[in-house]
DNA sequence: TATTTGCGCAACTTGAAAGTTGCATATATA
DNA sequence: TATATATGCAACTTTCAAGTTGCGCAAATA
């Protein structure tokens, strides 16, 4: 199945991987030696992040550095976009504001 | 129990609330209406995102307006911020790749 | 070649999340 | 006051994700 990066990023141990790959790519046994799980939990992890693409495999012999793929990122910070009017501008929250009232008024 | 925003964004009928709200306050009811679903499984969608403060409450006789609250979105743009010179500057994905070769020489 | 190492896949257990129905409470309205 | 409406809470079922153990395969090494 494919997995969605807003699911593949709710999970804290997914989270720290990124983390740790954005800084250089890992084999899943690098990664697995920073958490306090087996090896075949790391690699399911590794595995939803590969299948959303967030992260992106790299074969040299037997092992496997896997990179961070910072595009993939973007697609968060793109669904972030529509909300970031919301706090950039102070006079878009006055108008929420107003906007509830005047709503109010009519039920 | 104390919800956290990685997960409550996991959930696409929960970001489809937030999507609403940003543009207007809701009621549960209102929210109810615009998903097949029934009122008390929005309901506990609520529940989840005023947990973890991404929803304001406001009282207005028996109905509940919720509101966006745009400051506790921005923690993901925090979060965000460190990936963020990975898609900026193609000098640092360069710099990765030539760390990661560097690595694997002195293995 | 035989053995070790790195990795992925499958089966299983466990716990939590998403949805349902039912009920209680508070406010508005007849 | 009696009734209807808006909401939240509790119990329950079902689905699914996270972790485990066990196994198989490919590549490095003795």
């Amino acid at each position: 199945m494919k997995q969605d990066i807003f699911q593949a990023i709710a999970d804290p141990t997914r989270r720290a991987i990124l983390t740790l790959i954005a800084i250089q790519a890992l084999t899943p046994n690098a990664m697995a030696e920073k958490f306090d799980m087996t090896r075949q939990a790391v690699s399911k992890h590794i595995k939803v992040l590969h299948e959303c693409e967030l992260i992106k495999p790299e074969h040299s012999g037997r092992e496997i550095y896997y990179h961070f793929n910072a595009k993939k990122m973007q697609e968060f910070d793109h669904w972030l976009a529509q909300f970031r009017q919301n706090w950039e501008t102070q006079f878009n929250q006055l108008d929420h504001l107003l906007t509830t009232i005047k709503e109010q008024g009519t039920k």
